[in-house]
RNA sequence: GGGGGGGUUCCCGAGCGGUCAAAGGGAACAGACUGUAAAUCUGUCGGCGAAGCCUUCGGAGGUUCGAAUCCUCCCCCCCCCA
């Protein structure tokens, strides 16, 4: 995973164009090109920065758009630093106005922070990055540090941005704490150094309120670099580990294979020119592929999927993660691990004859004998591949059953680790 | 500080004394069809061994044979005026 430095190698302006592809927009380049000129001459790395909310620690495709280019910096010498938002965390993030988010604890946040980096190094050499929390700093600060911070920017800059413009005009309400958050990831920026400042698309404001206030604090501004947003496997909505359309990239090999076959046809060239990084004549390819009407788009995502496996274990892993694709969803046949959970059974006198309903809930494979029910009902619920019809079916455990609720889960009920518990007295 | 409008089941949103476990839509789940695609169709979508019963409509009380619906107090949100 460690490169050395190619700096020796590259002049700026070669970097320049490395460092450009795939970026949406760079404020400013001409500005990039002198630091990076800078850091060639005195020898000195760019510090390139990138923030992470804490309270969702499971990186996913998404945010490898901006981890690669994390590696590109790196790969040219620079360093990287990644801000975990930990204070922005433990106050609760505001723009989720529906729930109040549960505050995280110190704990929490640690915890988090470590599962970041090691979903980050699979990505990102660690020997050239920094990971920093920024409770580090916003801790010390005291409120005449914040009024002063607060004294930096305006209002009127402040509703600028699109979200706050349109709640404003529409009279909805911003609270004061919410228009402090821009600032904070700005002021990440001035705390840190940061020369460069990587973000999603959408980020574009407050990486560029960073610029300002760097400014204000008399530190040479940084470089604002904007990259393209991944549509998650729904192939509307921005990937996000809240949505529930995401891919993670510490996710196990079938499931980052199956959650890529579940996308859209319409997905299929935006993963992989973001996901997998595919550019120009490749990317023009599957593209052309996909028009093509000799072609099976299934077959392309199967590429797909074998190739984003690959990125994250390897080619043998890919493999299998087909091929046990293919068994289970294809052929209808059986994963290779199969749970067994340690079943308890209240209300069960004989062990021959068990009641399939509170069985499955038992083994975990509904929440609710309703929903066993109605599963048995609609056809979803297998014992030993054979469908149950009967509401009222039960089964001997004197041996191993398989249980199978619907096409993915799976539930083995072994007689060991079955016990009937008494009624409750 | 004054006036007005709200808080309904995962989300949006109807209901405004019994026929309400609560319309409709979305999401989700299962089934059919498939390529775990899209589209479509069907069904389900609080809990209970399912009969009926229990818990749900911001919170606590109250009126009533009966309350999501009426009253009182409280909490929270939004709007207008100051």
């Amino acid at each position: 995973m460690i490169h050395g430095g190619r700096n020796h190698v590259l002049d700026p302006k070669e970097q320049l164009d490395i460092l450009l592809e795939d970026v949406v927009e760079a404020i400013k380049e001409d500005e990039l090109l002198e630091k990076l000129e800078r850091a060639c001459r005195e020898e000195r790395p760019l510090r390139v920065k990138q923030g992470f909310d804490p309270s969702a620690p499971d990186l996913h495709l998404g945010h490898a758009i901006g981890l690669r280019k994390l590696k590109q910096f790196q790969e040219l010498g620079h360093t990287v630093v990644v801000i975990i938002g930990d204070y922005t965390g433990m106050i609760g993030d505001p723009s989720e106005r529906a729930e109040t988010r549960p505050r995280l604890t110190h704990q929490e946040v640690t915890e988090h922070a470590k599962t970041y980096q090691e979903q980050l190094y699979k990505i990102v050499d660690p020997a050239r990055t920094e990971v920093r929390m920024n409770g580090e700093w916003f801790s010390q600060m005291s409120f005449a540090d914040v009024m002063d911070l607060a004294g930096r920017y305006t209002v009127a800059r402040i509703l600028e941005r699109d979200d706050f413009a349109r709640r404003f005009q529409n009279q909805q309400p911003i609270s004061i704490h919410e228009l402090f958050y821009p600032l904070m990831q700005g002021y990440d920026s001035v705390a840190i150094r940061a020369d460069v400042e990587l973000g999603a698309t959408e980020q574009k404001f407050n990486c560029l309120v960073g610029r300002e206030l760097q400014k204000a604090y008399d530190i040479e501004p940084q470089i604002v670099m904007l990259l393209p947003v991944l549509e998650g496997t729904d192939g509307v909505k921005r990937m996000s580990k809240s949505t529930g359309n995401y891919i993670g990239i510490a996710e196990a090999p079938r499931e980052i294979y199956g959650k890529t076959m579940s996308i859209p046809d319409s997905s299929i060239p935006r993963y992989f020119e973001l996901g997998v990084g595919l550019k120009g004549r490749e990317l023009a390819a599957v593209r052309d592929r996909l028009e093509s009407p000799e072609e099976n788009p299934r077959d392309l995502k199967r590429e797909l999927a074998r190739r984003l496996v690959s990125l994250y274990y390897d080619e043998q892993e890919a493999r299998a993660a087909e091929e046990e694709f293919d068994r289970v969803f294809r052929k209808r046949g059986l994963p290779d691990e199969i749970p067994e959970p340690s079943i308890e059974l209240r209300g069960q006198e004989d062990r021959s004859a068990v009641w399939i309903v509170p069985l499955l809930k038992a083994a975990g494979l509904v929440k609710s004998n309703g929903e066993a029910r109605r599963l048995i009902q609609q056809g979803g619920i297998r014992v030993d591949g054979e469908q149950v019809t009967d509401v009222d079916y039960t089964v001997s455990l004197d041996r191993p059953l398989l249980l199978q609720a619907g096409k993915r889960r799976f539930a083995r009920a072994l007689p060991d680790r079955v016990r009937l518990l008494q009624e409750d007295a």
